[in-house]
DNA sequence: AATGAATGAGTATTCATTCAT
DNA sequence: CATGAATGAATACTCATTCAT
């Protein structure tokens, strides 16, 4: 088990390859040795870095889960009105959406496995649990403001986090619309609509 | 090749195991045994009546899909003005989940499955249009009435829809909410009020 | 096990449309549905009238044998001088072998069960060896006529038959050649030259 | 996928267990498990050098026609009279159909196979028009010096093969015969001997 | 560190046979 | 006699994982 700090870059290039295959054909499909061709490895050399197949697919989706948090607390740092900083979390979904076109056949099958194994559900519960909380904090913070009108922050919260996932979930499978990008902002204007003070 | 109207019974017989081994196990991790004990007939039985693992799933698909779209109209069918039939259609939703909550990991996999298969997300596809264009038609109806403001019918829908499957997803993830109902229906009543003609 | 006589033309219908069906796929691809179709009847008749397939298979065989032996004691009991009456019997192969040009598939495999399974290879080892003695004693009356030289009768007859079933062999492997009979009656001919008192 | 030209070991280490499990077994009676312990490799690593069941069956098939061949020219390639080496190729595919014994179950079953399949049939049909003509040219030669009448060569050397598959399929079928070499020879003898010029 | 040949557990599917009606 | 739905044993093939080199 080799732990060169220079060579974790055989793991990303691994898993850089397996992301690859994986979004082709899928979890189950993708053999050990279509990742092994594909980063230029030899099918021994993949588990000299990671324990087998269950475990390579685990380090993806932490690391993919580390991505959209990262994003997410990158948007909400910036400035601005509330109204504006959920706008900048919005316009930052659909951005990392596309990001990741590629990818996205892999996100559903991680959602599909971690509402079946409870230790890969709970970490993703817990980054939700995160990110629901960043975004009520920003709904409060309006509500403090006068922006918002007096709701729930954690309902708000839920639903526009509901709203950019149910975005992802369709962008994936419904025929590339050309209107997605535009129908995505507007889907949050309209919340942010149903927020605002009167 | 048994054929007889009676012996349709059997295909529901085998569907119903089925979906509850799938649900528990997954796709892949279940096996055509599995299902044979569970639906209390032999191996052989199943082929007598599904062709094989994968129409098995297919069958499944479709009737799942076909639940959700008669909910869907039904729901539309009631009468009301525009905001209480959306209210109704979201109503319809949230108890749909909570009925079919024991196969929603199958909806998963079905997602995953659609997102790489280009006919099984042609259906899935289809489906969504339709339903997208019944809300649509509600929220013209309800501009019309002066009862919303003017908005692009179709990203209302899509919003809505984007919407509800983001909260099925969620709900399958995150570990049972209490506030689950009640999100659900402020999600909707966030986005309504923010369509309300002023 | 139904045994009246006149119901016995089940067995030939049973045996007829197993021939054509193990013509077609040979035995092992032949499935007992596949026989139970083209008899007319169902899959539980046919083991009414046979044990099983192995049983119908052994019927066919005998039944086959049968053939063949009663041609080849017809052909001999036509009256003329040995060359003559030889002549016939070969005459009578190139016939035979015609005649069940579909069936000929049946007669290899045939032939290799029996090269594997002692008690096949008995009862066709028993009808070679009368068949032999058959040929043989004709060989023995040219000979006390002086019509041929002296030579070994068994060997001759030997010779006559393994002739013949080379020649039935190359007849079912090589693309229809049109000199096919001329070649069968000319190797006889050949032979009972060799054969002829000088 | 291996390949390296010292692993070609491992093809012949295959095939040979093969040969030895068809011929006892049959092809469909063997399973590639049977193979794999008769080898002393893994079932895995059968299909690291064969693709499949039939793909071996294929290479046994074509190794056996080689060999026949082989042995065909190189008797034929001896000098001596016509005469002399026609008997020599009689020699040769007595001594040969001794030497390949325990696999001669394989040929029939080959020859079976090769009633139904048209691939198949074109390869044996290709290797016995090959082998005709190889005869036709020693009978031409056998006129030409006048060591034989003046016959059809064409017909000549079918007559000799279709004696000599057909020793070849009574050899297999019937009792072993201790008088089975001198019959083969004495066939042949019988042949020469119409052939002969007077 | 890397390789890739070897392993063998795991499974969908077929089909001869049975038996309740 | 006849049916055909039901059974379950049997098997080719795949692929994650190991380990000698």
């Amino acid at each position: 088990v080799p732990s060169d700090e220079l060579s974790e870059e055989r793991q990303s290039q691994i898993m850089e390859a397996a992301i690859a295959e994986f979004a082709r054909r899928g979890f189950h499909a993708t053999r050990m040795e279509d990742i092994a061709r594909a980063s230029g490895l030899s099918k021994g050399a993949l588990y000299l870095y990671y324990r087998g197949k269950d475990t390579l697919i685990a380090a993806i989706m932490r690391t993919m889960l580390a991505w959209e948090l990262r994003a997410a607390r990158a948007a909400v740092a910036g400035g601005g009105s509330a109204t504006e900083r959920l706008l900048a979390i919005a316009a930052m979904f659909v951005a990392e959406i596309e990001r990741i076109a590629g990818a996205m056949p892999i996100l559903l099958e991680f959602y599909a496995v971690a509402a079946r194994q409870p230790a890969v559900r709970a970490s993703l519960s817990a980054s939700y649990v995160e990110f629901r909380e960043v975004l009520a904090e920003v709904v409060r913070q309006g509500i403090a403001s006068g922006e918002f009108r007096d709701t729930d922050p954690g309902a708000v919260a839920f639903t526009i986090i509901a709203l950019m996932e149910g975005q992802g979930l369709l962008w994936a499978i419904v025929p590339q619309d050309d209107d997605w990008r535009a129908h995505g902002m507007a889907a949050v204007r309209l919340l942010l609509d149903g927020l605002r003070a009167r």
